[in-house]
DNA sequence: GCGCTGTGTCCGGCTGGCTGCTGATTCTAG
DNA sequence: CTAGAATCAGCAGCCAGCCGGACACAGCGC
């Protein structure tokens, strides 16, 4: 398994050989994006939607930031099962096990492209001494780990809904929030979302998603047009909670 | 509500008032607490079980260490309803919604003490600043938030799971990882939790939660007494997903 | 053109939420 | 230490919501 195809396409080290994480360190404004390309060994992909960025069980080794698209990490079950733990955004910061204990671990998660994406990659080690040479460094990380606990949290805000409906109105409230784009008719999110994946995601089943989102659409709250979904007004649906 | 009874007990601050943050730095392998320990400002707080250690619409300001006991943080709907989104133990660094942006926020959780509990507070100011000062506060921090996340990704496995009878088993395995004490005849798990605790983690309902104990304690799996649950073996409980 | 993935719908069956009640246990205040 | 209050645990009955399985069809890519 380890090894397989992973479609990516890497575009070399950092655009400039920066030296070893300093260079981000001169203005204390720089972004997390900034600093992770200004380390060493860091590597920016390209990955296309559907096609694996780590595997379960592969080393854990490096630190991800998702510069653009949208990343799912998902858990797979021996049953074939695939459940999705995490829906990144763009700025997100993945793959931080590697962050941990010195000794080596693996990934027990399964990260996949969910639209096309760019990533910036880098050492775990590469990380840890830039930290060291740089004190902005770690704050920016710090940064980037908080927002991801705190997404993290609504999303068991999320599940611990009881009944499937406002499971799912809650669950879009969060697409609107993490992948949403204004229009003129209400919020689009920019995803292409099948009934089976928000099933996986919410913990359902991908007959009872179709039935509820057509609820939904007859009720005049959402509208569904090749896979994006449009939410006319948020809080008219967060209204729909049981 | 801001400002009402806390329970609290303050134990001063530091327990030698360290120069800031520069104390724990000499050597690389300090842990979070005594780094946490050293920062200016900080305080030293028990808080004795049931009580708040902050309500939702506080403003967010403080970064907390659990040095001793959990923690539980929830939710609270209009309708009275409440939801907790994590059990935190021992270790757990909380409140970190104060580091993130500059501009002033507020809360949006309920913590409280689920035991008696030990905790570090220092100002998110003081943590920025001992950052900036010390690289290996970063790492440190970095590596305590790494494994929040973890935790709280394993929580979310736990509820994506359909029928209540894996779920509760998966939290049991989950609270064994982060409470249980081994004893001659399996791990306890060192809470008392009540029925209604669990619901409200899991989401279900208190109802359903005796009747799935009462299962799994006629089956032989677990045992309860005076509110603390033992699993006589966690790879036989394992078993019991669907 | 064909196959694949995704959507929409139906139905039977059962899980699990809801309500109401009772006895047990724990907490608190006097 | 004890009495009363409050929380907690267990049980039963009812019913809706959701799962599971199955099938037809639409759209899209190859």
């Amino acid at each position: 398994m380890v090894g397989a195809m992973r479609g990516f396409s890497r575009t070399g080290g950092p655009s400039t050989p920066a030296p070893v994480g300093l260079a981000a360190a001169a203005n204390g404004a720089s972004t997390l994006l900034d600093v992770m390309r200004g380390l060493s060994g860091c590597v920016i992909e390209t990955v296309e939607r559907g096609k694996t960025i780590f595997f379960p069980g592969d080393p854990a080794e490096r630190v991800y930031l998702l510069r653009r698209g949208a990343v799912r990490l998902s858990r797979v079950y021996e049953s074939g099962e695939e459940i999705t733990v995490a829906l990144l955004r763009e700025n997100s910061l993945f793959g931080v096990l590697s962050l941990l204990t010195g000794q080596r671990s693996d990934r027990f998660y399964h990260a996949v492209a969910f639209t096309r994406v760019e990533l910036v990659a880098a050492p775990a080690g590469s990380v840890r001494r830039a930290i060291e040479q740089d004190s902005s460094v770690g704050l920016l990380l710090l940064q980037g780990l908080s927002s991801r606990i705190l997404q993290t949290e609504t999303m068991i805000e999320t599940l611990t809904h009881r009944d499937m409906s406002s499971r799912l109105v809650s669950f879009l409230l969060v697409l609107c929030r993490d992948f949403g784009v204004p229009g003129n008719e209400g919020i689009t999110i920019d995803l292409r979302l099948s009934h089976q994946a928000i099933a996986e995601a919410i913990g359902s089943t991908r007959v009872t998603i179709t039935r509820l989102l057509g609820d939904l659409r007859q009720a005049g709250l959402v509208q569904i047009d090749r896979k994006k979904i449009t939410v006319f007004d948020p809080v008219a649906l967060a209204k729909r909670f049981s």
